[in-house]
DNA sequence: TCAAAAGTGTTAAACGTACACCCATGA
DNA sequence: TCATGGGTGTACGTTTAACACTTTTGA
């Protein structure tokens, strides 16, 4: 309630940037170039500007390094442990969010790794990743958040794989099928997509521009 | 990443301290003296100490304020926009607590609220409590949450009571016992509580010290 | 004609939901 | 004996879970 004389905190974001590719969860991550940490990996993040809200300094942060700005995006969680950072104490919000595989133009010192298995993170990055990825985990199976991770337009075999990969088990094709489209969120386009030998699959796209929170589970 | 110079931001904690009694759901609220605000009810909290983590601050705060330290608390949700304090730029870490009606003594500064109808609340707090009922309510559902807010021994109407008080809706008693009691989390006592003219209520209490995510639903 | 992925139904078990009466007690 | 809240079971509909074959295509 007072002020804090003598102390000083820095607020800061930080972003734990999801998508599936490869048949992987994976997390996008830039190489630290000034200490501490340097040359290692961190997640994604920096100060709140004096005039920013938490979410537009997360969201500002996200465009400059993937150059998108329309993407989910939901506060994660917030980490505050005085010996956090080596320089002074700082509170980082994080944040998490779920973009399309292929959206982003990994480089040298921005890029893909898979979330399970992520190389030696700076700070207490690795343990905001896995609150990440267990978040994301819990909200799959009961809002709609998944579809955040697709393309405009999928199959109900991609929307499968999606979900066996973040959630690392194998699902009944005809139930998930059953439930998903029972769920009537799906609009079917007239187009097929026909890729190799076999029968071309039927592609959908995700009614709702919004994640939804479901009534049951979808898996 | 770099730090922020010339801006001052300060950490607070502030505290959402839900109780059920006479049949709601409470808040804990304490009277501002200090400007800005002065004279108004507020969330209690205050300034995150140098050497604080951000829960050893929550339990600090509950512990002035309630006398409690073995009390339910988790973390809520992080509010920093950049006007939401007057005196300048605070990002607060909100904490939700859970504790036993009638194990705090309320007085003339410090006093339960019901948390649909408060009073006009300091800064952005009546947006944090919001936030605070939503979450309460959805963790009621689908995980023991709601044990930590009965006393150590209850009785199945009691438990029943606070689902029906903390969710706004009635539920059906053979249903409701049937569910619980298939949980396996209840261990029945020898006692029973005899209070009025009618047949005495089995007391139980819950098994488990820790909150638990459940499979399904309770309710 | 073969290989590969798309697509499709049925059945049994579990679970959720609706519903009404007897029990034990103190006044 | 009455009023009060405690305590119990069943039947029906819905949902979940397990399970295998046919279709369409390109090579």
């Amino acid at each position: 309630m007072g002020s804090v004389i003598g102390t000083t905190t820095s607020v800061a974001v930080d972003l734990v940037i999801f998508t599936v590719r490869d048949g992987l969860l994976q997390v996008l991550l830039v190489r630290r170039d000034p200490p501490p940490f340097a040359g290692t990996w961190a997640l994604p993040g920096g100060p709140v500007g004096p005039r920013e809200t938490l979410e537009t300094a997360a969201r500002r942060e996200l465009g400059e390094k993937t150059g998108l700005d329309d993407v989910y995006l939901e506060q994660l969680y917030t980490f505050g442990d005085p010996d956090r950072d080596p320089r002074g104490r700082t509170v980082t919000v994080a944040y998490y969010a779920l973009i399309q595989s292929g959206r982003v133009r990994a480089d040298e010192s921005v890029s893909w790794f898979p979330a399970a298995r992520p190389p030696r993170l700076a700070f207490d990055h690795a343990k905001i990743l896995g609150t990440g990825v267990r978040r994301l985990r819990a909200k799959l199976e009961y809002t709609t958040v998944g579809f955040q991770l697709l393309p405009p337009k999928f199959t109900l075999t991609d929307l499968q794989n999606l979900y066996e990969t973040i959630l690392g088990k194998r699902l009944d094709k005809r139930n998930f099928r059953k439930k998903v489209l029972s769920l009537n969120l799906l609009r079917p386009h007239r187009e097929k997509r026909a890729e190799g030998a076999h029968r071309p699959a039927q592609l959908y796209s995700f009614k709702l521009g919004k994640m939804m929170v479901l009534e049951g589970q979808i898996v």
